[in-house]
DNA sequence: CTTGACCTTACCACGATGGCAAGGTTCAGG
DNA sequence: CCTGAACCTTGCCATCGTGGTAAGGTCAAG
């Protein structure tokens, strides 16, 4: 299987696998006499495991990690579990980010009539925030 | 004022004030004799206002916009709008991602023991998500 | 044999920020 | 006057995950 069948069936991207193989994810990848990539049934199992792990939102480095669990059967399930729950708390932290602007900008955007004056609530909240303390 | 006591002021880095110099969102900053950068009461509260934006979530390139807009007293508080609203919408899209994901990893860790056996419903989700033909 | 669709490696880009290095300036204390 | 600390300057590299592009090799169908 080549890399764009490979790709194809894992949902990444051809550039992806072969960055995630350069940062050793993936090892072991046969090739070709002539240097095509060739993608094994376990192969393309570990790459879908990457995508879906990437789409839960889990870094490169934490998909190391559970890759390395996933081929360990001594592993306890503590370990995974852990991992999960930092990632959980990462992107609690996010959404309460997120969630705070989110709030901020409606307010503002709530109070700006939006027509054709030129008096807006927005930009004076920006520049007035300016002379604030609590700018963080 | 030089760099530093700026940087206090507006709760910035240095190194954030120069690069914001650098792609254009400061302009016609003065030097001293020696070169060094010096600010005055207006280029604090431009760089406070960029503070702020950036506290909101709002991306370099749309602060331009908003400098632009503060500093042209006609324009419309519709074009400001618009501009705060593409954000909110941004932010809106950014939070469901995070929470769908965050909405996944719950689950999953909800079900995993979390203890010394190696058996784990977030590893075997992630390996079996990958037959999944859905793994958009 | 040619053509087009694949593959390879290697480099640059993004966005926003931090870090470090090498060198110049300023100011206070001895 | 000299020295050292604490500033300032520019410039380059790193992060993270992905995309783009270039220059070249390979393969299969016509």
């Amino acid at each position: 299987m080549n890399i764009s069948q490979a790709a194809d069936a894992s949902g990444l991207s051809a550039k992806m696998i072969r960055h995630y193989e350069k940062i050793g994810l993936l090892q072991g990848i046969h090739r070709s006499a002539s240097g095509y990539r060739l993608y094994s049934g376990e192969d393309l199992h570990r790459l879908r495991f990457i995508h879906q792990a990437r789409r839960l939102g889990f870094s490169l480095e934490q998909i190391r990690e559970l890759l390395s669990l996933w081929g360990d059967h001594r592993r306890s399930s503590r370990e995974v579990k852990a991992l999960a729950m930092q990632h959980l708390e990462d992107l609690d932290t996010r959404i309460q980010e997120l969630q705070a602007m989110r709030q901020m900008i409606s307010t503002l955007a709530d109070t700006c009539h939006g027509d054709d004056r030129p008096d807006c609530p927005i930009l004076d909240n920006l520049a007035a925030s300016s002379t604030d303390k609590n700018t963080s």
